[in-house]
DNA sequence: CCTATTTTGTGAAATGAGTAACAAAAAACT
DNA sequence: AGTTTTTTGTTACTCATTTCACAAAATAGG
């Protein structure tokens, strides 16, 4: 089984230049095109793929189409995702109102708070009280979710998340959270992101990141 | 020069578990202190601060209070960086009116957008329009940027922004940016991070993230 | 049909980050 | 004062990931 992270994210990105080379006219593409696209060697691209069992033509190329296949197929996208959110505040509504998530197969489904002022029923994207979290989660066997609430609220909102079954977190709150071991915790920390930058333009430093 | 990401997110890790600390009564503490706090070994925060020049005393652990202040100046915290946003959008309304950042020593000091309907000179943090971006910059000497921008638009504020001076800039927009090699782009992709999470509940795997 | 060229796929080498190990220093104890 | 314990700081090692390199396959060209 494949743990390496920056390895799945390369997947994605090849997946997205995928789509937009196809959109271009594309019909065959080679490593060094994906290569370029998401800045990494060919070889790189082709090490990928070999783990994963993709293989394409000597001389030929790879196929577009199945490749986006074969890459969707191994992303989980053959399905649409469902995620719910918690903390329906600057990140929350930000999240819930982009459209972006829609055209890659991820539709979050409600959003949970705890301010009674902020739920709405029947909004497009239901917001509800967390106390209602378990029902929907486990009848909708939804497995992802998203920690959008104060930092010293996240603990708790991801306790309760993993009693409702859910499987798999994006956190956005600055602390690190305590999982167990089989559970994904992916965090978004936008300071650290920020002070990094400014580490680095401070020490003229160069980057290239993810 | 310390060209490791990761290294320097752990610095920064350690400074924000220091705070804590401090807050708690502590005065001294040790690797394992520390090694605990971020979820990292001991042997690994020592190699962090020796790679860096910061040395405790041997069976005396480290002085908080100067760990703090050594962190904070390799970080370039000691004075407040001035930051700009490009984008008055979900994203960049997320970005203005979270308070978190302040105490963090980092000053969101305008933000920048195409849409006229937008502008406000004189709200606490202005919105003015793209026009005017280059003279801010220069006239504040600010060094960092945000772009939360669409993505078909990424690029071209991306090169404004490079014109005005800014050497290091935090991307939301879901592709990849071309910048001169001197230039630190670190890109939050969104979309990136939860379909890594899908994948990973998809495949039952296990990951520790940054 | 044979040769030259291109591009894959993979095993080997290089790089780099993280872990372990331990000598040396400092403190504590007797 | 000397011995034991603790903890650092650094060197050596391990492991993972990336890069290299090249044989084998496929195509194109003569
Ligand atoms: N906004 C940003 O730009 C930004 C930047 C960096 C980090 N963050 C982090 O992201 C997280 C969200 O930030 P934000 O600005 O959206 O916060 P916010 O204060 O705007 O919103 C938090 C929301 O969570 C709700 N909430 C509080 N406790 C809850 C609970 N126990 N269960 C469910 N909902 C609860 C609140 O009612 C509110 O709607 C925070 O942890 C913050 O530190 C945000
Ligand atoms: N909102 C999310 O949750 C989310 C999730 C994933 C990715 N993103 C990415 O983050 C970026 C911002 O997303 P958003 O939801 O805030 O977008 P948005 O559409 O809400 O806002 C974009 C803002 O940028 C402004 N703008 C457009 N062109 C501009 C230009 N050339 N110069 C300056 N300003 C310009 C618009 O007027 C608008 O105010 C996008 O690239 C998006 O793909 C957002």
């Amino acid at each position: 089984m494949i743990t390496n992270k920056s390895c799945i994210i390369r997947l994605s990105r090849y997946k997205n230049s995928l789509y937009r080379l196809r959109a271009l006219g594309f019909v065959k593409v080679f490593s060094d095109n994906l290569a370029d696209a998401i800045g990494v060697l060919p070889s790189q691209v082709r090490k990928d793929f070999s783990l994963f069992g993709i293989s394409g033509n000597k001389r030929g190329g790879y196929q577009v189409d199945t490749l986006i296949e074969k890459l969707n197929t191994i992303l989980g996208k053959e399905q649409v995702q469902e995620v719910i959110v918690a903390g329906l505040g600057n990140i929350g509504n930000a999240l819930m109102k982009y459209k972006g998530f829609e055209k890659e197969g991820i539709k979050i489904c409600a959003c949970f708070d705890i301010d009674s002022a902020k739920y709405h029923r029947d909004a497009a994207i239901p917001v509800l009280p967390l106390e209602e979290m378990k029902d929907f989660v486990r009848n909708k066997r939804i497995k992802i979710g998203v920690i959008a609430v104060p930092d010293i609220a996240a603990q708790s909102v991801l306790d309760m998340m993993l009693a409702c079954g859910i499987k798999g977190v994006l956190n956005f709150a600055p602390l690190r959270l305590r999982a167990p071991d089989d559970i994904v915790v992916n965090n978004v920390n936008l300071e650290l992101e920020l002070e990094n930058v400014i580490y680095f333009v401070n020490t003229q430093g160069k980057t290239k990141s993810g």
